[in-house]
DNA sequence: TGTACATCAGTGAACGCGCGTTCACTGATGTAC
DNA sequence: TGTACATCAGTGAACGCGCGTTCACTGATGTAC
């Protein structure tokens, strides 16, 4: 079955009409079910509905096609990020932790973008568009971090690269030990989520951060 | 070359002597080479010496051994953190700091073992050893997070659980992002151990941990 | 101490399988005039 | 609007390869007596 040529709205016939994306999407799957390391090329054909000759007229190779599942991810990882924080309004703390939620939020929706952008192996340096979209991805950081280090008094500020480094690797290992969909492998006596705001909570409040006191209410 | 029989001081001749051993350090070593994916049973053998049904012998299948390679990392995990904590000795707040380092050195010199044991998608179901192994290396995180919360007062003490788990994944996530042997995908403008320890000192002091102010010299 | 025998730990050939990749090809689509 | 032709995006057969696994086997080792 699959994303083969026959779908309701889809071309059919002898051209697929979308071959490449539905490449993308058989990726997706298969990294879903099986892990970057194990789909293939040809089981992507397979599952798109051509034969196995059909990608090489729209990637390289399997490593190429991989390399676009990761850019893509990155995009939409950068989008949800970007959303997220919203500019850090209405104030930068609430919005810092809406960042938190939704960097585990991706790491669980999206298991197989996850994988492909941070498992797979795969170079960042042997695409140009790819650390663009992982370094735009991580900007969104970046920024919340110095935007929120903004509160503390000029002497008091930590350096908001390290800031979000810190944070990253944070959700980063929360989200590989304990936010598979497989329900990670050690049980926890809190959810992933909860884990990570207290974690955040009580680092922030190491640096001497605390959310604003004022009343949330509108 | 690898193992083979051949080796000095190992016996030589039709039976290979140690091939379980060998096939362990093999697999390692190819682990190293191409991630815990890209091992195969029959390179394993090829790496020892011996044809390629001789494993068979030994390991019931390519998965065995992996589970068999991440015992051993676990085990050897949990050595080095407890030689690292030392009891807590002399003061917990620093052993905690040499807990860290020792964890992120841990993932550093033996990369093969760390990415069998995290990143090979075994099940830690699949062996009573295993578990027990991996259960053996959280427990001296956890036991050292219990003592060190001590030197809190009663009613401030976080659970040492949660604490443990936090700086688990702190450790995870900055050694998987950036401690890899290959360098590590982004340009850091720290080292890794720094990244660490500055992110443990900014959270234990959330939690209102600080170094002992006694002088540490002798 | 020597011998017969059981058991252990390898061999090497063979198999079926699926993958990556190539090749000449062909049906479908788009465009110039 | 129609036709010729170039280009595009697929097909399907074929290949070499290495893997996992099995099988009957055999050399080496250990042990009973």
């Amino acid at each position: 079955m699959g994303w083969s040529r026959h779908g309701p709205g889809g071309r059919r016939g002898y051209h697929h009409g979308n071959l490449r994306e539905a490449l993308v999407r058989a990726a997706l799957d298969l990294i879903g079910d099986k892990g970057p390391g194990g789909f293939t090329f040809a089981d992507a054909a397979r599952l798109a509905g051509v034969s196995p000759a059909a990608p090489y007229r729209h990637f390289r190779d399997r490593e190429q096609l991989l390399c676009d599942v990761a850019r893509r991810g990155f995009e939409q990882f950068a989008e949800e990020l970007e959303r997220a924080w919203e500019g850090g309004a209405p104030d930068a703390f609430a919005a810092y932790e809406r960042l938190g939620h939704a960097y585990l939020s991706f790491a669980r929706k999206e298991p197989a973008y996850y994988s492909a952008m941070f498992e797979a192996g795969i170079s960042l340096d042997q695409d140009p568009a790819l650390r663009q979209a992982a370094d735009a991805a991580f900007s969104v950081l970046r920024e919340a971090s110095e935007q929120l280090c903004l509160q503390l008094p000029r002497d008091a500020r930590p350096p908001a690269l390290m800031m979000a480094l810190h944070v990253w690797s944070l959700a980063h290992g929360i989200s590989t030990l304990f936010a598979r969909a497989d329900g990670g492998r050690r049980k926890l006596p809190m959810s992933a989520e909860d884990l990570l705001e207290s974690a955040m909570l009580i680092y922030l409040r190491g640096l001497g951060l605390r959310a604003s006191a004022k009343p949330r209410r509108k």
